[in-house]
DNA sequence: GCCAACGTTGGC
DNA sequence: GCCAACGTTGGC
């Protein structure tokens, strides 16, 4: 799960007990959060557009997805006035910080690696502000990270 | 700041 | 339903 660490950052998650994961205007990543994600479900926090790119911990969803509030708050910069009240258009998820890497995993450190390369996050193009990993690929992170499988 | 990639929009 | 134009993402 990407996010940048001017607008959210680990440091951030890790002030609250849990957050929301809210914004997201892709429908590929709305699908995502509707069919895929559960709570008890854990995912990497990567910061994207930062100093150090790469992956800064390890979070758990307490939620699955959920209609975003933000889609209906015309204050919101995530404000979607064709949204429909009644069939939401966009869905937030809850998280919690489960740990914060003693180090960042860089995305070049990632490229690098023969298993972690084959993540999404490493093609070029890709946007998916929301992507799958396979079991191979986070064991592979956590080893990069010298964290315990 | 550049620019490649790719999602979204809208005219037809 | 095609596809060009446009907007956004995000690494570099």
């Amino acid at each position: 799960m990407k996010s940048e660490p001017d607008t959210y950052s680990v440091d951030d998650l890790a002030k609250e007990k849990q957050g929301m994961w809210e914004g997201c205007r892709n429908y590929t990543v709305r699908n995502f959060m509707r069919d895929q994600m559960a709570p008890g479900d854990q995912a990497f926090f990567y910061h994207s557009s930062a100093k150090e790119i790469g992956i800064v911990g390890i979070m758990e969803l307490v939620s699955g997805g959920y209609p975003d509030p933000t889609q209906f708050d015309p204050k919101s910069e995530y404000f979607d006035p064709k949204s429909p009240k009644d069939a939401p258009r966009w869905l937030a998820v809850d998280v919690r910080l489960v740990k914060k890497f003693s180090q960042v995993v860089p995305l070049s450190v990632l490229k690098a690696d023969p298993v972690a390369s084959g993540m999404q996050v490493c093609m070029r193009g890709q946007r998916l502000s929301v992507q799958p990993v396979t079991p191979e690929e986070w064991q592979a992170v956590l080893r990069l990270a010298g964290v315990e499988g």
